[in-house]
DNA sequence: ACAAAAAATGTGCTCGAACACACTAAAAAA
DNA sequence: TTTTTTAGTGTGTTCGAGCACATTTTTTGT
């Protein structure tokens, strides 16, 4: 009754050799009418599962996966990614996966084309890509899928035909998960929109944050909230932002939306000033600590590490258990406080 | 440099046969020390990893996992974690792992008895066991261990020197997550700490979440805030708690320790109450629609749906991959409002 | 009716680890 | 010296799917 049946075991049954049951299986060859159905009638009474593991085993292949992201050296909030990339490496070495990492500079378009080159000439079976630039990651991906190499994207999400599957988080409702957030700490008052970034290239990225975080205040009719947006640079943290700060005394909340809330809460925290809510991005240490003072109230948790590995992992599944590549992963948009960061990391 | 390196090449690079490179690996049999260091030698050099696949073809042992919860048709509680096994059995039935549900009345301890002969019965190779009843899974669990079958607990923490491994949540923090949320929403005022349950064998559970609960009040020495304590059962909740609500006009906020959070809301939305601050847990979908209405606030999720794949899983890989199996796993605790609650289900 | 072509079916090898078994050579016992 | 033991090594088979190739059967053409 559990018996696990195997192609010996139907053709046993069907009064055929194994081969003709493996041409009905897989469709392929030329089977008469009679055999055809002598092995159907038992595929209809036992519920064959071929052996994945032996299926796997005759196929001697390496394949080979490129991960294609900026250098968490130069902008951190990719370190994550790493850590779950890592992850699926050793997870999958025994298998026959080989998955490399190969980093751009987030600045600089000649860094992604030229990293874009370094990958292809390896000519992976496929690419797990960050897609910061938008008209050349639409190019790039043409030629992979010219070469017949499968593309994965994360964390930033691209409209193309030629993308096949798609890890990050819906930036929008996590906007909106921050406001509703700081609808519950504040009952009225400024609230800061902050955008801090180094390389302006999640542009696109902040402004769908900003836009959900917008549109919960306008749906709920929120007038005793005043809303500001503020675009910072690494540079001009420190004097803007005071500045800021000095011309807008009734300022009671902040929003950041990328990864730098410590920034913001390092400043708030020397000028000793009156408390202000801060809702920011992403687990980092910096961050966390700034949770367990108490200067930070949330972080939204958006899950690098689990983004990274999904994305090869999915890869992986494709390959080795012929399993389907989902179009969309969305992970939840996870709220931490203090009392439960602890579990994220 | 990428090669997957087999015993085969093993044994030519060291000059000997695959046998006595088997015997090095398995430390098994007799090897000369010449061929000892021979094949050392060439380990030291390369990086083998055996064929994962490869070996487990050779094992046609059927594993049996069985799995021991309470009736979800008596207590719904433990509806997602049948689709969690459900989840697990289709992904691991191709490797010969036939994972079976057994139920048992929560309410009955002779109940828990019986079921447990009958999985007796089938002599699975492990157990992943929801432990109600304290002094009789004890009992259990040493039977278990002398039979050689291996014991795997999820939700529900039993300490026992048996016991290889657990998957669950933290309840006192998740009581100290509910706590700081009621903070945040509150400024003060009464609440309410109900503890409603069908069967009364999650005593413990709710007692650990109402432990944390109060840990946090006290430690932040909010006294601007008073707390009481009330249990229902599934006959009086009506009657019991509008009386409640009758003698605490200033109640502001209460916390529910189960899934039962849906009564609450349900009696506090005909009563046309004013605002009470709800959190709960679990996101059944009664929770969820009142979460919806804005009636319930927060719901932490305890994800029993993943506490019951991992608890599987775990075993599968123990037995599969010959993977260690973790002592305790933890769960994250989710914090669930409105605008995050369509993530999670 | 016979050869040639086409259709249908069966056989046998491969993948890599694991392990049983056979075998050789050297050491110990007779 | 011969026999027995044991240390050390190699060979060969198994697992199940997949596929190339060989073989048999049927059909078609002349």
């Amino acid at each position: 009754m559990d018996k696990k049946y195997t192609i010996k075991d139907i053709a046993k049954m069907a009064g055929v050799s194994k081969g003709t049951v493996d041409r009905v299986l897989h469709n392929r060859g030329k089977v008469s009418p009679a055999a055809l159905e002598k092995i159907n009638e038992v595929l209809n009474v036992i519920d064959y599962e071929p052996n994945l593991i032996a299926r796997n085993l005759k196929n001697t292949k390496i394949y080979r996966i490129c991960v294609f992201l900026p250098d968490p050296e130069i902008d951190p909030y990719w370190r994550p990614c790493v850590n779950g990339i890592q992850e699926a490496i050793l997870e999958f070495k025994a298998y026959g996966v080989i998955i490399e990492t190969y980093y751009f500079n987030p600045e600089s378009k000649k860094s992604f084309l030229k990293t874009h080159e370094t990958i292809i000439a390896q000519s992976p079976d496929a690419v797990l890509l960050a897609p910061l630039f938008h008209k050349e990651t639409v190019e790039i991906i043409k030629q992979y899928d010219e070469l017949g190499i499968m593309v994965n994207t994360f964390n930033n999400q691209v409209e193309s035909s030629s993308i096949k599957s798609f890890v990050g988080q819906d930036l929008h409702k996590s906007g909106r998960v921050a406001a509703s957030l700081m609808n519950l700490i504040l009952s009225k008052g400024q609230i800061a929109i902050i955008h801090i970034d180094e390389s302006l290239k999640n542009a696109v990225h902040m402004q769908e944050k900003e836009k959900g975080f917008r549109n919960y205040f306008d749906e709920k009719k929120l007038s005793e909230f005043s809303l500001t947006t503020l675009k910072l640079k690494y540079s001009n943290i420190e004097t803007k932002f005071s500045a800021f700060i000095e011309e807008n005394p009734d300022l009671s909340g902040i929003f950041i939306t990328t990864s730098k809330a410590y920034q913001i809460a390092s400043i708030l925290s020397s000028a000793k000033n009156k408390k202000i809510a801060l809702i920011g991005y992403d687990l980092i240490e910096k961050n966390v600590n700034f949770l367990n003072q108490g200067l930070v109230h949330f972080l939204i948790h958006q899950n690098q590490k689990r983004q990274a590995y999904l994305g090869v992992s999915t890869l992986v599944d494709h390959f080795l258990f012929r399993k389907e590549i989902p179009e969309t992963i969305l992970l939840p948009i996870d709220i931490i406080n203090v009392e439960n960061a602890s579990f994220y990391s």
